[in-house]
DNA sequence: GGAAGCATGTAAAGTGTTACATGATTTT
DNA sequence: AAAATCATGTAACACTTTACATGCTTCC
């Protein structure tokens, strides 16, 4: 069976450096975690998946009475992430977000109320910027000065992209905001000003 | 047990004029598909779970000798379509993407081979926009003359994004392009420029 | 000494996709 | 007459999350 998106995680952090199940789960929180969320119930049975098919090796590394497994990439694991990273199908750009479809769904709201659902959306928005800037821009910006340039650029386009996200939605509030107005009106408003 | 996103999806698309199992699925292909993909597989025992709830109505609405089921959404249903559009909790911001995985981990790649990546996911970027304005945005344009303003909303706000993101991509591609230069100062470039 | 964090895993439940299966109607 | 599309569903599998379970080490 082929291997799929979090096999690739695993291996890819095992690279840059992480050794143990749960150093990868530590560095997925603050990197890939908006674009791949990852729990600790999938990374273990994975890393033994793994081990089995001989991507990964693994050697004990108990630190005091406490068990811990080291896990290196192998050749053949190295390849395949690079047979990956280099294979030309993309999966088609799409993502699932309830928030998008509720806001698909606020002409069955009043007025008032489609404006508080796009205000809640915003701050959604801006909350996810700001953590993203605070969070995980530093540490990226540290591998970058190491060496290790794309995660810097894919927390910019995170961030960009957030940012960009947040600044449609006030718009959209305003001019939800201003009044009643014919709506085919409103997103071409938005669109000739951004 | 609490109702899901794909519940309130179904529920929207038959206050929405939708009937059967199947309209459902084809009004979601053509307009919730890149903010919430559905399968077939997925509605029907939906309907019918709602069904039991009293959420939906369900009548037997044969076309010829081809069996047919209708439903219609309750008041109960509307009522809890609304809470759900009202409610203050919304998920996180968050999504999972292929694509930008394999570009966070691009650093393990020669450099005509990360260009070579970048293109792909720029390439991406623009058939997916393409597909919008020109599948997506009509229907919701007539949906907006007829009263229903805001699919034409969040597909606008879908096309937009997507061209941000291609123009972003766009941008980083040239920087690769043109050579080998510190990362940091690549993406700081691509940030003042846009 | 207690709290926080390190570290590893299992079990259960829920969610979702793909493939299979069937057959009618409409369009070319 | 064939192909496309309408229409409904089931079964098997794959994937994820949440909760449970355990116990060590480091820091305050």
């Amino acid at each position: 069976m082929a291997l799929k998106p979090p096999s690739y995680l695993m291996l890819g952090m095992l690279r840059m450096g992480a050794r143990s199940g749960y150093a990868i789960k530590k560095a997925a929180d603050v990197s890939t975690r908006f674009f791949w969320p990852t729990s600790l119930a999938q990374v273990y049975p994975e890393l033994t998946r793994l081990q089995r098919r001989g991507l990964v090796t693994r050697s004990e590394d108990p630190h005091g009475a406490r068990a811990r497994s080291a896990y290196t990439i192998t050749e053949q694991g190295e390849s395949a992430l690079l047979d990956w990273l280099r294979s030309s199908a993309v999966a088609p750009l799409q993502f699932r977000d309830e928030g998008v479809l509720r806001l698909f769904f606020a002409d069955a709201l009043p007025g008032e109320d489609q404006l508080a659902l796009v205000r809640r959306l915003r701050e959604r928005a801006r909350a996810a910027e700001a953590h993203m800037r605070s969070e995980i821009i530093p540490i990226a910006e540290a591998l970058d000065e190491a060496g290790t340039r794309f995660p810097a650029v894919v927390a910019s386009l995170g961030v960009d992209t957030y940012a960009y996200i947040e600044a449609w939605l006030a718009r959209l509030e305003s001019e939800l905001g201003a009044g009643q107005r014919g709506a085919g009106e409103t997103v071409e408003r938005i669109a000739r000003a951004l």
